[in-house]
RNA sequence: GCGGGAGUAGCUCAUUUGGUAGAGCGAUAGCCUUCCAAGCUAUAGGUGGCGAGUUCGAGCCUCGUCUCCCGCUCCA
């Protein structure tokens, strides 16, 4: 199935049809990369949540759910790094119109440098970029490129524009007054709900009297403004993710790392999905933040494409948000460390953070369940599709489709239907052949 | 953001060089029918993505704009 842009777009015209997704405010011709959950969309998404919810909180001794707010304070954002990392300033070439982050430009410039030997070179220049890139001097940093002469390696030219700052994060005014302080009143919407976890972690351990290692999850919206984004609910401007941060003793996120790479890829087996879909993508390049990250991949209709993040993210979160806030995040350990036969004492936890999109999520189990069925005799051609969802995912549970709408069928059908819609969603309908009604159920995934 | 393609009823499409839009399916109401679509009758639904220009007249020509798809780029 792995990459073919058919098999995509019919899902994406299934989604539409049967009420599943739509783009938003669809009548003003939509936005880019924001889409709206249909009557039975929303129902499938909210049992994908409902069932990692239970799976996470629920069932686990040690792990409690939060809600935090999408607003934060906006220094727990410089705190986390997005404020200096969110911001990439990028260059485009004008021949090649091919665009580079300018940082990548430079770097890869300066590894031809070291090829040539000239490393005392290419140090300084790196030193110079780090110096420019602090102070945001775009100005400096094109003046730079153009000095090197640095080369699209498309083009083999310098036509460069001018550089540019993309940021990754969405703000907004904070308070009504829109005077001339609204640098202080700018405040961004959360790129990551992790943070929300983070800031809370004093709170929770204290209130719920948690000992480590324990867990705190959580479902919300992020927002990230990206440059492109594309291929559907796949990489959506809003989007909604289902976290845990999992706090542990410092010199144990190995082993944390590792139960949990396996315990979430057993979720996702579950379901009843092919292990033969799934794999493991390590990350050799890791984030500011990790020192282990690998990707849950999935084989969507795309191609293999990341559906879930595990990160060993260290204690580099809570130890910012210490020093930002000048409140101490650290834990007293009182089991018995055996080396010294003393408590472990105070630490700041390291986390082992597993963070899946909840709209990929969504995207996963409904391409898995797509099919088109040919029925199709040599006197007439016939096709449908039908969706074979996980019965714990389906939107509906029971249809009640009585086989004709007269001789007191109906009535007895809506007793029935009565007595079901209270345990679980049900779908009555008495209009129509009996094999239309199935096939519309099935198109469904009931 | 760049390059290429596309945008006509809910869906799939037609309308041969510019003369004020049609079909099938679907939908709705009714009839028929006691288990897997398309039997009958009737009805609704389009300022042709949106905006401007050329023209006596534009779905069809020109420009702008929005959205989607593919490639590049980007992607904690």
């Amino acid at each position: 199935m792995a990459n073919d842009p058919n098999q995509f777009q019919a899902i994406i015209s299934h989604c539409k049809e049967y009420g599943f997704i739509f783009p938003s405010s669809e009548i003003y011709d939509g936005l880019q990369a924001v889409y709206d959950y249909g009557q039975w969309g929303s129902e499938l998404k909210k049992n994908i949540k409902d069932y990692w919810w239970k799976s996470m909180t629920q069932l686990q001794d040690n792990i409690v759910g939060i809600d935090a707010a999408i607003f934060m304070h906006p220094t727990t954002w410089k705190a986390s790094g997005h404020v200096d990392n969110f911001n990439d300033p990028m260059i485009d070439n004008r021949d090649s119109k091919k665009r580079y982050r300018v940082d990548h430009l430079i770097e890869g410039h300066a590894e031809q440098m070291k090829e040539q030997g000239r490393h005392d070179e290419a140090q300084a220049l790196l030193d110079q970029m780090d110096q420019l890139l602090a102070k945001d001097d775009f100005e400096g940093l094109k003046k730079l490129i153009i000095d090197h002469n640095m080369k699209c390696v498309v083009s083999d030219t310098a036509n460069w524009t001018d550089i540019r700052q993309f940021n990754l994060m969405f703000s907004t005014e904070f308070g009504s007054s829109s005077s001339s302080e609204e640098e202080n009143n700018k405040i961004y919407l959360r790129p990551e709900t992790a943070q929300g976890i983070f800031v809370n972690f004093l709170n929770v351990q204290k209130t719920g009297r948690m000992r480590i290692p324990f867990g705190i999850a959580q479902i919300g919206k992020a927002f990230r403004n990206e440059i492109v984004a594309r291929q559907f609910v796949f990489r959506m401007r809003e989007f909604e993710q289902m976290e845990m941060q999992f706090f542990i003793r410092p010199g144990t996120q190995k082993e944390w790392y590792e139960y949990w790479k396996q315990e979430r890829l057993k979720w996702h087996l579950s379901l009843g999905l092919p292990a033969g879909k799934y794999r493991f993508h390590d990350h050799i390049k890791l984030a500011h933040y990790a020192d282990a990250a690998c990707d849950i991949e999935f084989d969507f209709p795309i191609g293999f494409k990341e559906v879930e993040g595990i990160h060993s993210r260290t204690d580099f979160d809570l130890k910012n948000h210490q020093e930002y806030s000048k409140k101490k995040q650290q834990y007293f350990d009182n089991d018995i460390d055996p080396a010294t036969g003393k408590p472990y004492g105070n630490y700041i936890p390291y986390v082992i953070e597993t963070s899946i999109g909840l709209d990929r999520m969504f995207l996963l189990v409904i391409s898995h369940a797509y099919e088109e069925q040919d029925l199709g005799t040599p006197e007439k051609p016939d096709s449908r599709a039908l969706l074979k969802l996980p019965a714990k995912l389906a939107p509906i549970k029971l249809a009640i489709l009585p086989l004709l709408k007269k001789d007191g069928l109906p009535e007895i059908a809506r007793r029935i239907m009565d007595d079901c819609k209270a345990q679980f969603r049900c779908f009555y309908e008495e209009k129509d052949a009996i094999g239309k009604r199935y096939r519309r159920m099935d198109a469904l995934g009931t």
